[in-house]
DNA sequence: TCATAACATGAATACTGATTCACCTTTCAT
DNA sequence: ATGAAAGGTGAATCAGTATTCATGTTATGA
């Protein structure tokens, strides 16, 4: 009568067994990016895997977990992207540009992020806000750091740290769901000004 | 051998059907704004509009059609109320200021139009590209008008009304969805500093 | 006042797809 | 070389609910 230590049904490791993990998820992500959560069944991702669709439960205790999962993952890679663009910068302006940059090109590269980071508001909160309150958290020290320098003119961080959140995703999903193929490059210069100068003449 | 002219299976008119069919719309949004569009089922809607599941189907033709009016209809009743509350400011920045003001306010009393709309891009894409094409253009036309009249610097006009946006949406969600409660006026004062000046010192 | 179109009912049907399970195969420590 | 343990299989359940439908009820225009 054990259960408080155990693993209980899942996060089994030796070997292949790993590799098949992972095939799933990246058949999740595959199958869920391209059909959403709703319409992504355990089948297609199984097949897409190419195991059988019982082999889905040795690993993941249900659709839900891999989803959840994922979200948490792509969060991970997008933060790691994000500072390897920015280490080193200074300047904070320009590390925001540069945020965005990388940002906007991660994006670019993986169209389905944003299909499965929206859909999971829906099917797990928590796993949503605690993705873009990372985020939040890291624009908002960022711009306390700045406004502690002189750099930025004095203002409320946590505002502003969304505002700018708000223009990074509104802008990729400008592109990755609304089809507009403005050059990213010129998408970073103007918002690069929008945030400098604002939009008074 | 009709069928071209005809409504089909809905759009029922006579006298208490309007009213029903508003009671459906109206629970459809509670619920579905509550539970989410997966979660809400049919006998929840019409036991909270407190008809027959059978009478749904009298109005509509689906879960799906549901849901997309009541895409279509928030749309339709959040324009109206920032172009009622932007109405006659000829100043374009004073203008942004009072729409988002008017954005933000409408979004706290109804709290489950982030869910709804955020979750159309799952269920009816096109109703959720539509939403936000429209209030794009919006945005864009009054930004080109601003900058023609040199109230504001020269810039891509698209891009920062998909900024302008971005912010919206993400201060909204914050206030909803993160539950943070910076009274509005203030949001709208920091916000507006930033789109007047910029970040920079 | 009654015929008829609208409206309403809610139990029965139908379908979909997640999850289970009894059994087989591979791996590898001893 | 061998027998657990880990990994894998896929057909069979099973649950949840959207949708249908045969049958009432209400309202109104002639």
């Amino acid at each position: 009568m054990d259960k408080a230590g155990t693993i209980e049904p899942k996060e089994p490791k030796t070997a292949r067994g790993e590799a098949t993990r992972r095939a799933l998820l990246g058949a999740a992500e595959k199958v869920i990016g391209r059909l959403g959560y709703a319409e992504a069944s355990i089948g297609a991702i199984t097949r897409e895997a190419g195991v059988a669709q019982g082999t889905f439960y040795i690993y993941f205790k249900g659709k839900d977990e891999v989803f959840s999962e994922l979200v948490r993952d792509m969060g991970r890679n997008l933060r790691h992207t994000i500072t390897g663009a920015t280490a080193g910068i200074s300047d904070r302006l320009e590390a925001e540009r540069e945020g965005l940059r990388a940002f906007l090109t991660f994006v670019a590269g993986h169209p389905e992020l944003y299909r499965i980071v929206q859909e999971a508001l829906f099917v797990d909160a928590d796993a949503y806000r605690a993705y873009f309150s990372t985020f939040a958290d890291g624009y908002r020290q960022g711009l306390e750091a700045a406004a502690l320098g002189g750099e930025v003119r004095p203002g409320d961080a946590d505002i502003r740290a969304w505002a700018l959140m708000g223009i990074a995703r509104s802008l990729g999903e400008r592109a990755v769901v609304f089809g507009k193929t403005t050059p990213i490059d010129d998408v970073v210069d103007s918002v690069y000004d929008l945030f400098v100068h604002g939009l008074k003449r």
